[in-house]
DNA sequence: AAAATGATCAACCGCCCTTAG
DNA sequence: TCTAAGGGCGGTTGATCATTT
C-alpha cells in the first residue's frame, strides 16, 4: 500500500533568521526538486517552511484568489500558480495525508472508470485527497498493480501501439515505468473508443487490481518539512463542476462515456456486454461519438497534430451536466435514494438530490424500467441510438449507485464483459 | 560497499477557458 | 470584438530515497 514516510519531514529547513535569505536560499536536501529561480527572479522547487508561513499569512487575511498579488504585496518570490499550487495541494486545510484507505482506492479506480483521468473531479469525491495525489497515487501504485496482474499472465502491453498517439508521450514513457503504466490504463479508454491497435484486455489493467488490505490513514503535515503549519485559512473544496463542454467532450473518455456512443463500424452485438471487450482482439472497436462542436481541440494540452485518442470519445453536455450534479452530490444521498427506492417511495418518479430533482426522471420523463450501470444501460435504446443522450432521457441514479456500489468482479469482468484472473 | 535500478511525489509546464478592460 | 491576465487542470519532470544486483 501507498505508504507516506516521514524522511522528507526528518529533513526539516532550518530556519533562517534572515527572512530574504532563507526565502531566497530555499531548502537544503529536501525531497523534490531543489529550488531554481526563474528569469525573473522568482523561486522555483521546494518550498521554505518560511515561504509557506508567507503564503499562509497572506491568505489567513485575503483568502483564496488573486494568486498574482500575493507575489506583489507579500514579496514573497513565487508565481502566482506556484502559490495556488502550494496552497491547494499542501496547505490548504483538512488535506488528508498519508495511505489511501481500501475504500479511497476503491473508490479511485471506480471514478477513473466513469470519469478517466479527470482528477480534480475525482478529487472531489474523496475529501481531503488533492488531485495531485490522487494522480500520483494512480500513476505509481494502481497502475504497478496493474502491471503486476499482468505479470501474472495478462498479454503484455504493446506500448509502441500505446504511445502511438504521441511521441511525445512515448518519449516520456521509455524514461518512466510507471508513465507507461498511466498510459496503459488511460489506454483503456482508447481501446473502446478509437483505430488504436491495442487489445482490449490491455486497457482492463487499469482497473481490476488486487485489493490491498493495509489502510491505516494518516494525517500528516505537508512533507517538505517538520509539522508547523497550521489548518487554519479558508476552504475551498474543489469545484467539481464541468465547466466547458470541450473538456467535458475531450476527457469524458471511459466506460459510462460508451453508453452515449455512435456506433460505427460494430454490430448492436457489440454493445451487449457494455463495451464489447470480448471483441478485444480484433482491435477494431470504433466508438465514435459526434462532437457537438467539431472545430474543438483537445483540451488536455495535446500539441497540435498529435493524435488524442480519447479524446475522439465524448458525452452530450447534457447528460454530462446530468452527470457532474450526481458527481457534485453527496454519496450518503444515494443511499437514502436507494432506501426510498427500495420502498417505493418515489412515486412521482422524482427524486432530489441537493436541492434539485433528478434520478428516476429528470424533466418529467420516466426513466428506465431497468438499467444496471453499464452494461445493461448499453441495452437500452436510448443509449445504442445514434444520438447522444439527450438531457430529457434522464438519468437513472440507481444505476450509478449500484455501479459504484458493485462488486469488483462486476466492476472489472462483468461491466466490461472480460474475466478477472 | 558501490552501482544500478525502481519508486515516490512535490512541483513545474503548457494548454485551455473565463473574464475584465 | 479583441486581447491579455488570471486561474484551473492534466501531463510530465526530476530530486531523493529505497531496494536490488
Amino acid at each position: 500500500m501507498h505508504t507516506i514516510d516521514n524522511k522528507s519531514q526528518e529533513k526539516a529547513v532550518p530556519q533562517s533568521e534572515d527572512r530574504e535569505e532563507a526565502v531566497r536560499a530555499g531548502s537544503e536536501g529536501e525531497m523534490g526538486r531543489k529550488p531554481g529561480y526563474s528569469k525573473d527572479g522568482l523561486n522555483k522547487g521546494a518550498w521554505t517552511p518560511l515561504e509557506d508561513k508567507m503564503l499562509m499569512d497572506y491568505l489567513k487575511i485575503h483568502g483564496e484568489g488573486k494568486w498574482s498579488n500575493i507575489v506583489r504585496e507579500t514579496g514573497l518570490k513565487r508565481c502566482g500558480k506556484s502559490c495556488r499550487l502550494r496552497w491547494m495541494n499542501y496547505l490548504r486545510p483538512n488535506i488528508k495525508r498519508g495511505n489511501f484507505s481500501d475504500d479511497e482506492e476503491d473508490l479511485i479506480i471506480r471514478l477513473h472508470k466513469l470519469l478517466g483521468n479527470r482528477w480534480s473531479l475525482i478529487a472531489g469525491r474523496l475529501p481531503g485527497r488533492t488531485d495531485n495525489e490522487i494522480k500520483n497515487y494512480w500513476h505509481t501504485t494502481i497502475a504497478k498493480k496493474a502491471q503486476h496482474r499482468q505479470l501474472l499472465g495478462q498479454p503484455k502491453v504493446d506500448r509502441k501501439h500505446i504511445a502511438s498517439g504521441s511521441q511525445k508521450r512515448a518519449a516520456s514513457n521509455l524514461k518512466n515505468q510507471s508513465t507507461i503504466e498511466s498510459q496503459c490504463t488511460t489506454g483503456m479508454v482508447a481501446a473502446t473508443t478509437t483505430l488504436q491497435e491495442n487489445t482490449a484486455q490491455d486497457h482492463q489493467d487499469g482497473i481490476a487490481m488486487p485489493k490491498s488490505t493495509n489502510s491505516d490513514l494518516q494525517h500528516d503535515m505537508p512533507k517538505t518539512y517538520e509539522n508547523e503549519s497550521s489548518s487554519k485559512g479558508s476552504q475551498n473544496g474543489a469545484a467539481s463542476n464541468f465547466k466547458n463542454q470541450s473538456t467535458i467532450e475531450s476527457q469524458c473518455t471511459i466506460g459510462v462515456v460508451a453508453a452515449t456512443p455512435t456506433l460505427q463500424e460494430n454490430t448492436a452485438q457489440d454493445h451487449q456486454d457494455g463495451i464489447a471487450m470480448e471483441k478485444s482482439t480484433s482491435s477494431n472497436l470504433q466508438y465514435h461519438i459526434p462532437k457537438t462542436n467539431e472545430n474543438e481541440s483537445s483540451s488536455k494540452g495535446l500539441a497540435s497534430g498529435e493524435d488524442d485518442n480519447s479524446s475522439n470519445i465524448m458525452m452530450d453536455y447534457d447528460y454530462m451536466e446530468d452527470f457532474s450534479r450526481i458527481l457534485d452530490s453527496d454519496f450518503t444521498r444515494f443511499s437514502d435514494i436507494h432506501d426510498i427506492m427500495s420502498t417505493g417511495q418515489h412515486s412521482n418518479n422524482t427524486i432530489e438530490v441537493n436541492g434539485d430533482h433528478h434520478g428516476v426522471s429528470i424533466n418529467g420523463c420516466k426513466s428506465r424500467e431497468t438499467a444496471e450501470f453499464p452494461g445493461k444501460l448499453l441495452e437500452s435504446d436510448h443509449w445504442s441510438s445514434n444520438k447522444c443522450v439527450q438531457a430529457d432521457q434522464g438519468f437513472d441514479f440507481m444505476s450509478l449507485l449500484s455501479f459504484l456500489d458493485s462488486t469488483d468482479d462486476e466492476w472489472t469482468a462483468d461491466a466490461l464483459g472480460t474475466q478477472i484472473l
